[in-house]
DNA sequence: AATCAGTGATACTTTATCGTATCATTCGAG
DNA sequence: CTCGAATGATACGATAAAGTATCACTGATT
């Protein structure tokens, strides 16, 4: 069953380092009821291991995205189903912003990027259907977006709250923030 | 000039920690111009320092927050205040979220649990003088507040945004999100 | 029953980094 | 000028984790 042990492995490795970003191989086996050594039997080293799951991470990353792009029919509704898709896929790529290994795998750094581009030029074309405020810098607005989804896979994998509604809060906070007030009071700086 | 020697290493752990979590003393001697062995005589572990310089990221954090509570005459106010003084420190605390060491010394976990509180607090009070939306659970509030500071700490450290802009986007973003709709479709989740 | 791929356990080597000890140097105070 | 504190450089020992090698076991396949 080499297959299944492998996949263990994997998500062992998911669970562990999303926890403790600098988790040894003995923690990842243990968590995996796998002996040591079988890890290294079926990953060349511990950044091999790395690579695997951050490559997988972004692949069910770009999948779920390009799954919801297919079904909306405005980009703003793409944003909407992107956002939600990335959140329900949070807990297998919670790892890579805490993994500081990642940051020089230039391969993963390139992946990454691509996909904040992707968020990019979502938010452009949401923009000008007239939906994200022209007013705010592009920049900002995949910041903020990232951060928000962000924060939503912690509060879901804190159990602070549950899956759906973290999904509802992200986008509702992306559409109108937090406040009862509907007239906002941003001063452009040019 | 032993304090000036200290100071100096202290800013250079924070540089390079920020960028790379797991970064060495021999790292940071280097960032700080400074021989390795000279770290060793003011701070007496690699533990040692980090955990001064996450007590004095905090020990900042609670000044800026403080001083700017005073100065606010309303929770909102307050609440505004205190997001755009974090901000403004930022870059001083940016090393603690990925500072994997530190999630399991007490001190430094207690207080960063106790800022969490007083932002939760905050964001109850302002909800009662009827600013933050009241069917938004508070601990999303707080995950998501501090997902728009780090967002901003990170786009200000990028240079995407300047820092006085950054601080009005996460307070424009709190308040009305990013969207020109006014009118929010938000179902609360009993 | 025989075989064999996959595994657990264990021992070993290697490497990186921490932390200590030592000595020569520098630089400012007296 | 002299002294002493702080520093840089270097060498050393200790430890933890990576990665390798080996052997015995198990459970399917034939």
């Amino acid at each position: 069953m080499a297959l299944a042990t492998q996949e263990r492995i994997l998500e062992a490795a998911g669970r562990v380092l999303s926890v403790s970003p600098n988790a040894t191989i003995d923690q990842i086996a243990a968590e995996a009821r796998v002996g040591r050594a079988t890890v290294f039997r079926h990953f060349e080293s511990r950044a091999g291991l790395l690579r695997v799951l951050a490559r997988r991470a972004l692949a069910e990353t770009d999948r779920v995205t390009q799954q919801a792009a297919a079904q909306a029919s405005t980009a703003t509704d793409a944003l909407r189903l992107v956002t939600r898709a990335v959140v329900g896929a949070g807990g297998s790529f919670g790892f890579l912003a805490t993994a500081a290994e990642l940051h020089d795998e230039p391969e993963i750094v390139k992946a990454y990027e691509r996909q904040m581009s992707g968020l990019a030029n979502l938010i452009r074309a949401s923009m000008q259907e007239g939906f994200i405020r022209p007013d705010v810098p592009i920049a900002w607005a995949v910041a903020s977006i990232d951060g928000l989804i962000w924060a939503a896979c912690q509060a879901v994998g804190n159990g602070e709250v549950g899956l759906v509604q973290a999904q509802d809060l992200v986008w509702d906070t992306i559409t109108s923030g937090l406040s009862t007030n509907t007239r906002r009071t941003y001063h452009h700086v040019k």
